[in-house]
DNA sequence: CTATTAGATGTTTTT
DNA sequence: CATCTAATAG
């Protein structure tokens, strides 16, 4: 199915669909941007300016020019974007492009470090910690250093996680986040020290690495000029590429001065309109500052849109044009014709919800394909209502973000004891694991951890320890099965699964009786046992889910008879970096765009504002921001609270919209919504060209 | 020490 | 609203 590799100006005769209907040739900044020859390149490209089109196009011709493509190293923020970047790249160059390195920085970091932490003192057989794993491993240090004994308030685990990796990825010293974002915990200071001491020394007796462990080791590895080892990582490739470097923390711009350090061939793509991440380090400066970083730097500036309609963008302009943004970026389309954007008022949630239903069906009659349209919403719950109505009127629909599978505690469950088989000095899962017998609770638990680390951790050693009389049995069955995990060199076809299957012998009961709702669960444990035998061995299994968990309800397997056409329904987060033809975006409501919490703080509330911005530039053709007016309460038992519209949303962006009301539903026919039409949408349709 | 239950609590976004 | 914590019974 893939073209034969060809010389690179072969363009015209390969470009994907997309590309064709947007523009035959590169516009003049992009063919500026794809020609660069050598050293460090800023490419600040507004919503829809044909940033990945540009960036794959400067990966062909590197390699036209004969650059080897294992020697190019093209780094993207989610793993959906590295894929779409790698498929495209191999559209356009043939076979060559499928060699080009490319993934996550997390995903990345892994990689190296598996093949060069040997040579740095980290065992390449390390397990990696998701977020909750690293959070269990701080409660450990807490309670080994005997903080929160039922004392006075002390920070909860996710607290001390979060302020621990704050300082590792901005680098801002403890006691200024604490200042910043927790003074109440301020006189703490010195405990917090501790237990991050405590806690580095854990993760390397016990072999484990957490997700920030894989950027500071990285940044470490090539930060030291002078160490060979450095010299050695960052000669692997000639040309590094950036993806949405507005999202980047200073960790891995410190990893990107060292990569590029010697050829200095750096080149970041980005938009500081769009910078969404600063809850996890990400910080704006590196996309402002980088002319600075990297002296020399050339800028491009790309600012003809090819996606949205004149009307569309006009409102997104006026809605960024309030944000203080450093690159001003002037966007323009060709695109005159098109509808304004709506702006939708609903009685209330169910209104609202029927209302995008109704009019993703009729867009759907009128020719738009289902996965040509999306909904998105600030928090991954929000779309639960939709999520039943859809489901009742048989509308297939996919979900982005917010997937909570694996931090399920009987995933986990399930997981810890994969883990400690391939891992026995894996402290966070054999806890876990020692507190699912009965029989057995903290303490117990703990002195048998005190057993293994006095005995080394090995295969026996856990069936030499003598369990209390009322857990003998239990300790009994688990020695047996984790035994039998270790021993079991079976290299064959869906071994993996088998040993899944084991567990879940062991487990399954278990699991009936500790939680409730246990079909779900169970359910999920075929998913999981599902996606375990198709991967060759534990260790590929369980590093691959700890980066690359499944992103979308499909990745699970689920609605598979609807696979070729369902609508996208999607975080705001996780829809960057993509487009659709009509865009939903739901709960435009002051208090969660911008998210109530965030008000306290003018920095946070302007990421809202980009948040909601990126939000509604995914959308070609149609938009749609609807609020729902009345929003039942249930913290003050004050029923029904009255909501307003976000404020970012203010006169003059208004003035770019149309407004659309859509009243509640009378009570009688509430029982069958398809005869009792709400709102007139071959009235509204008729009339949306009248402005 | 563990299991159970009642009460509080605090709700995002992702690698 | 379901998850986590604290308190108490077994």
């Amino acid at each position: 199915m893939t073209e034969a590799a060809r010389p690179y100006p072969a363009r015209e005769r390969v470009v994907h669909a997309r590309d064709a209907a947007a523009n035959d040739a590169l516009n003049d900044a992009q063919a500026t941007a794809v020609a660069h020859a050598a050293g460090p390149l800023l490419v600040v490209a507004g919503a829809g300016t044909g940033k990945t089109r540009t960036l794959v196009h400067r990966v062909a011709r590197l390699l036209a020019d004969g650059t080897r493509p294992e020697r190019i190293l093209l780094l993207t923020f989610t793993r959906r974007a590295a894929h779409e970047m790698l498929s495209r790249v191999e559209r356009l160059a043939g076979s060559d492009g499928r060699a080009v390195h490319g993934g996550t920085f997390h995903g990345t970091a892994h990689r190296l470090l598996r093949r060069f932490g040997p040579q740095a003192g980290v065992g390449s057989d390390f397990t990696i910690m998701d977020q909750g794993d690293a959070e269990d491993l701080m409660q450990l240090s807490r309670a080994h250093l005997g903080f929160g004994d039922k004392k006075k308030r002390f920070p909860k685990k996710e607290t001390l996680h979060h302020v621990y990796s704050r300082h590792v990825n901005t680098e801002i010293p403890v006691p200024a986040i604490l200042a910043d974002e927790y003074p109440q915990f301020a006189d703490h200071e010195e405990a917090f020290t501790r237990i991050f001491v405590d806690y580095t020394s854990r993760k390397q007796d016990r072999n484990l690495v957490d997700y920030d462990d894989l950027l500071l080791f990285w940044a470490m590895l090539v930060g030291d000029a002078d160490a060979p080892l450095a010299e050695k990582i960052a000669g692997l490739y000639d040309h590094v590429l950036v993806d949405e470097y507005q999202d980047t923390n200073v960790l891995q711009s410190r990893i990107l001065q060292g990569m590029a350090r010697r050829h200095r061939n750096i080149t970041v793509v980005g938009d500081d309109a769009q910078s969404i991440y600063s809850f996890r380090g990400a910080t704006v400066r590196n996309i402002l500052d980088f002319p600075r970083e990297f002296a020399g730097a050339t800028i491009v500036a790309l600012e003809e849109n090819y996606r949205s309609t004149q009307p569309i963008l006009d409102v997104t302009n006026t809605l960024i044009s309030r944000a203080e943004e450093r690159y001003t970026k002037n966007l323009h389309t060709r695109r005159l014709g098109g509808e304004k954007p709506w702006l939708v008022t609903a009685h209330d949630e169910q209104a609202q919800t029927r209302f995008v239903v109704d009019r993703i069906l009729e867009l759907h009659e009128e020719g738009v394909l289902l996965r040509e349209m999306a909904v998105l919403f600030r928090a991954g719950y929000m779309s639960a209502d939709l999520e039943i109505e859809l489901a009742a009127r048989r509308v297939p629909f996919e979900k982005w973000g917010g997937l909570k599978f694996l931090e399920a505690a009987h995933v986990k469950d399930v997981l810890a004891f994969l883990r400690v088989a391939e891992n026995p000095r894996d402290e966070v899962s054999w806890f876990r694991l020692l507190l699912l017998l009965p029989g057995v609770g903290e303490t117990t638990a703990r002195a048998a951890m005190d057993h293994l680390t006095a005995s080394g951790w090995g295969p026996s050693a856990f069936a030499a320890y003598e369990a209390p009389a009322r857990a003998r049995a239990a300790h009994r069955a688990l020695a047996q099965l984790l035994e039998s995990l270790r021993s079991a060199a079976d290299a064959t076809e869906g071994a993996l699964s088998r040993e899944v299957g084991a567990i879940r012998k062991f487990y399954d009961d278990i699991l009936r009786e500790r939680y409730d709702r246990v079909e779900p669960r169970l359910a999920d444990l075929d998913q999981l046992q599902i996606i375990a035998g198709g991967f060759p061995d534990r260790a590929a299994f369980l590093s691959a889910l700890a980066l690359e968990p499944p992103q979308s309800t499909q990745d699970l397997g689920f609605g598979s008879d609807s696979e070729d056409d369902a609508l996208v329904l999607s975080t705001a987060h996780s829809a960057k970096g993509k487009e659709w033809d009509a865009v939903f975006v739901i709960w435009a409501v002051d208090g969660w765009i911008p998210l109530a919490r965030a008000l306290g703080d003018a920095e946070q509330v302007e990421e809202e504002r980009r948040l909601l911005y990126v939000a509604m530039t995914r959308a070609r053709n149609h938009l749609a921001v609807s609020y729902p007016l009345n929003v039942y309460d249930s913290r003050r038992s004050a029923d029904y609270s009255i909501d307003q519209v976000s404020r970012f949303l203010d006169r003059g962006v208004r003035e770019g919209m149309q407004r659309v009301v859509v009243e509640a539903l009378k009570s009688p026919s509430e029982s069958d919504p398809s005869t009792a039409p709400v709102i007139d949408l071959r009235a509204l349709a008729r009339g949306r060209f009248g402005a």
